[in-house]
RNA sequence: CGGGGAGUCGUAUAGUGGUAGUACGUAUGCUUUGGGAGCAUAUAGCCCGAGUUCGAUUCUCGGCUCCCCGACCA
């Protein structure tokens, strides 16, 4: 991808109005546009960062046997009523007025639509366990949205439906889930820390979330700083200070970002739309349920606040909008052999080797405007070639979060890997 | 929903009861090129409505929007 037509460019201020981290990172870097409060547009290089993270929770939940499907956003008055959550604050309303349209709510959460749905095709235990997961707009009267991503009107949402023929089922299936969750974090380069919590309007039993911890988390959680066991504070009777209940480890309050979450549903909604199944023994029973979010968009704000520095976004490798960042300086055009036409077959020797590369060749850029773009745009490895690289046949080659560079050949900077894994492209040489 | 703050070119800001400057950006030309470079020219703006006034971007009132704190919530 070639800087100069990218959609979308960086600003050299911070946007007046935002004081979150991520909400001044990502639209200066010009991955998002802010049109509402908490109501953003992903422009092309920040859907590309969506994208990874929808890609990585799709493998996930894949793995652990989720199917993946797409409901209707306008919900109408009928779901919602079977369990008494039309008149939820939560929820805006369609706009048209008039008889037909009246009774439609902005999906706001989907645990009825696919419990109705489930009517028509659970009839037997047979038909059990089965996992449905979609990644959707999700609609919410936010009093207040704040800090930029983190907390928004509308947001793009993983939500994961389990069903099953028993406790023992869904208990099973939770803990996939949560393994699936600390994968997903961990890919996303976050250390989310497991939490037991409450289930406002979702559910009446306790639930867990995975929280990251930082200061510009809003909620509180007390956690052992030994064996990470964790409590919400809304549900929590610790204390910082307190000994852990299950390792007997020191307890401390911190502030968290809520990114994940997991709600044992039980019969609450199979038994509101009466979805029941037959038993082996021929007997009727409720479907037992559990549900699963996460929000991509908070994702995104969390890996930003948390990887950072006073130069821009330190974007994680599975999650950088792309790999490497490839920046020409001093190129002067239509000259043979120039550092422009150098670049230029670099950039497309890469692409060949199915490398997601964004090239500077911007011409009317100095160097330090590349630099401070490059350290903003946040993208893993930067390579610069230049005359004085050239010279050695060489680009300069730099991790975002490294302080050293070093020379590598043009040869040699066509067969690195690049990979998250396994430590540095340099093959060690660094 | 309560409290606080703020709305001026694309961005960041200055300023005024007589319609507005600056910087950056953008455009054109030339000179530059390893950490936001230089010269010249051009470009574009007072949130909306009502009131006061000869005249309102400025004052008053109302509204809308944005940010922050709280309550609520993923």
């Amino acid at each position: 991808m070639k800087q100069s037509q990218l959609f979308g460019h960086t600003l050299r201020e911070n946007p007046k109005d935002e004081t979150s981290v991520n909400a001044r990172l990502l639209e200066r870097g010009g991955f998002v546009y802010k049109n509402s409060a908490g109501v953003y547009s992903y422009l092309p290089s920040g859907w590309r960062t969506l994208e990874k993270i929808a890609n990585i929770i799709r493998e996930e939940m894949n793995a652990i046997g989720g199917q993946e499907m797409f409901m209707p956003a306008l919900v109408e008055k009928k779901y919602l009523d079977a369990t008494k959550r039309w008149d939820v604050p939560i929820g805006f309303e369609a706009k048209e007025k008039n008889e037909k349209t009246a009774n439609f709510v902005m999906g706001w959460t989907h645990e009825e639509v696919l419990t109705a749905i489930a009517t028509r095709y659970v009839n037997s235990y047979k038909d059990l366990p089965f996992a449905a997961y979609q990644i959707q707009t999700k609609f919410r009267n936010e009093p207040r949205a704040k800090s930029g991503l983190l907390r928004g009107r509308e947001f793009i949402m993983k939500d994961l439906y389990s069903f099953h023929s028993s406790e023992e089922d869904l208990k099973n299936f939770y803990e996939k889930v949560k393994a699936a969750y600390f994968k997903i974090f961990n890919r996303c380069g976050l250390k989310a820390v497991y939490t037991i919590a409450a289930g406002g309007v979702f559910t009446a039993s306790h639930t867990h979330e995975f929280q990251v911890i930082t200061p510009v988390g809003e909620d509180t959680i007390f956690v052992c700083l030994k064996c990470g066991y964790a409590e919400n504070k809304e549900i929590s009777k610790l204390e910082e200070g307190d000994k852990c209940p299950e390792c007997r480890g020191e307890i401390k309050m911190e502030k968290a970002i809520e990114v994940g979450n997991l709600f044992p549903l039980d019969t609450k909604y199979s038994s509101a739309f009466n979805l029941q199944f037959i038993n082996s023994e021929g007997k009727k029973e409720y479907v037992i349920m559990g549900s699963y979010g996460i929000g991509l968009g908070r994702l995104m704000g969390t890996a930003v606040e948390i990887h950072n520095d006073d130069k821009g976004i330190i974007w994680p490798e599975e999650i950088a909008p792309f790999k490497i960042h490839l920046v020409e300086i001093a190129a002067k055009q239509a000259e043979e052999n120039s550092v422009k036409e150098q670049a230029e077959k670099i950039h497309e020797e890469l692409i060949d080797k199915g490398m997601e590369v964004l090239y500077d060749d911007r011409d009317d850029k100095t160097a330090g405007e590349k630099f401070a773009d490059a350290d903003l745009l946040g993208i893993p490895w930067r390579a610069v070639v230049s005359q004085k690289t050239l010279e050695k046949d060489s680009v300069e080659l730099k991790q975002r979060n490294k302080k050293e560079t070093k020379l590598v050949k043009i040869s040699e900077l066509l067969n690195l890997k690049f990979s998250a894994k396994g430590g540095s492209a340099f093959g060690g040489k660094i």
